[in-house]
DNA sequence: TTGAAAGCGCTAACAA
DNA sequence: TTGTTAGCGCTTTCAA
């Protein structure tokens, strides 16, 4: 008995035909007349039918259903990211399945995940465990990297242009005439870290500069004020600083001002990366780069679609432009 | 052929045991012996198998899917209700299945949700309509509205004590000395909006005030900055204003620094309601009144579990004390 | 285009 | 404690 009591053979006795034609009846490009088909869902909506979507995910071999995986949710690019994902997906008769990472009970979520039956995983503020990525390439589910990628993973991802984001920070800061350009990394073993931080030295390294100081926030709000600390504690301050993510560069941006006094940009520069809809709030007016989500999660549906609806393995990584969003953070160059 | 290709059946082969008893050695509490259930979770390993999670639904008529509803996410508040309600459920075994509502589209979304034989609903930043309700108490879903709550609904839900937080904070306002209160609303309709406002009328009628003006934000951003606009372009100002939540009091806070060019609070106190993570960020420093995340979703997921494990139909209504955190935007009283 | 029949992988009586 | 059996509600051959 379905939750709701009336199953497909209630309608097709009332309409006076086969199960079959009533399932029929409720598949899109199913072969049937149109004279049945209206007189199943006649009497389907007198009985209050709706199919069963666990019993047709069982038959047909398609949950529709995608699994994301999470480690947090509080940076407010994830937010935008799963809204507008869910929405994406629900409109092509998808729907988001939620999973949150538990420290040390990674391959308990796998497990979880795959019980689902689930057609295709977003990872997203989560890294690949190589034993998700083993299971699903053999059992041909595909993924979705998005913000992160792993060089070797069989997964696909879909990240911003995070070197040239990097190096176009870069180039602002050392035209704008900063002298002392610090970084404050994000979790060292991200890819994002990774290509923002290459692309931003290869920027300095354009104008004859490298970084004059570093330090790490780990993508954590906490992590970064402590990180933004140590590096004010030194005799020598930077006069700008490029944070990681528009999430650390808020707690940064705490610190220089409450904590040591300063004006920004008057003196010391701030740019972070992602443009949150915080980043746009006066409180912060943070220059930064931004991801387009909406891009980046067109991207995700497509290449996941593709690859349920195709069967295709063929994997992707699409790299959406970055775009520098000039805000009040920075000091211009004249 | 379950997604990993291995069923109980492959299993019980293996372990030369009938094929129900693989299906107990995976059941808490199932009558069967030690050493088959070691047997059988040996050749299990050895297989990769996995229960399927929507086989299981379909006969024992439970999905451990929760579906979760929501109009946006954008409110940082829920967020931090997402990801604290996924892990809480997740450590029980159930799951949250995601779905935005679509303006005008608010049937088949219903649909959708009835459809994946959920086994309860949340609703978040989303109104419970009248079709839902009645379709789930006629197949026993149960339903917590969280943040939000309609009088004659059989649904349960859960809230802050909004009545209690809105009169803490005219008390707080008056006892500092205000003389010109306003109040910018959130939806006229909701249930917060309502307590809120009453609670805090009655609040400033125990000093003997009225409110000086009010607006309609409507829980936006965009909104509650133009009713800052609106309080603002009269002759005589308001000196303080309670905003109906957190989000919002942002927006206000940001009109009224930088068009009008007040300083907050020695010109204006601003008190929001929410306590987001932002509110605590030194940009805005926001005087608020926490609606304790953690203790709602405690209370819904034992309402629901209570309603879906013990099949009770009880509705429950949880109040969650409300109270007041003080930084930065409010003078205080001597 | 239609219906009959065979499952999908599992749980849940029921007997043994 | 165990195995046998009968479904759960649907999709999908296969014949007609």
């Amino acid at each position: 008995m379905t939750k709701s009591g009336v199953t497909s053979d209630d309608v097709a006795k009332l309409a006076k035909v086969s199960q079959s034609a009533v399932s029929r009846a409720f598949t899109d490009g199913a072969s049937i007349s149109e004279e049945t088909r209206n007189r199943v869902q006649a009497a389907a909506r007198e009985l209050g039918y709706r199919p069963n979507a666990l019993a047709r995910a069982m038959t047909s071999g398609r949950s529709r259903l995608i699994a994301l995986l999470a480690a947090y949710l509080d940076n407010q690019f994830y937010p935008v990211v799963l809204e507008e994902l869910s929405r994406s997906l629900q409109s092509r008769g998808y729907h988001v399945l939620l999973f949150m990472t538990e420290p040390g009970k990674q391959d308990e979520v796998v497990q979880r995940i795959l019980q689902y039956q689930v057609d295709g995983i977003v990872m997203a503020s989560a890294t690949l465990s190589s034993r998700l990525a083993a299971e699903c390439a053999r059992t041909g589910i595909p993924i979705v990297q998005l913000n992160r990628y792993v060089a070797s993973s069989p997964a696909s991802s879909v990240t911003s242009d995070n070197i040239e984001g990097g190096s176009l920070v870069a180039d602002l800061l050392a035209r704008a005439g900063h002298q002392r350009i610090a970084y404050i990394a994000g979790a060292e073993d991200s890819s994002t870290n990774r290509d923002r931080e290459a692309g931003f030295y290869k920027g300095l390294a354009q104008h004859g500069m490298t970084v004059f100081a570093r330090a790490v926030g780990g993508y954590k709000f906490d992590g970064a004020a402590a990180a933004a600390r140590t590096l004010m504690a030194a005799d020598n301050r930077p006069d700008a600083v490029f944070v990681a993510n528009d999430h650390m560069a808020f707690a940064v941006m705490d610190v220089l001002r409450a904590e040591f006094g300063l004006r920004i940009p008057d003196d010391i520069s701030v740019v972070g990366y992602d443009d949150v809809p915080e980043a746009a709030w006066q409180g912060y007016a943070l220059t930064t780069v931004s991801q387009e989500p909406r891009q980046m999660i067109e991207a995700t549906v497509s290449i996941l679609l593709e690859q349920i609806e195709q069967q295709s393995v063929r994997s992707r990584a699409a790299v959406i432009p970055a775009r520098l969003v000039v805000r009040q953070t920075a000091r211009l160059p004249d």
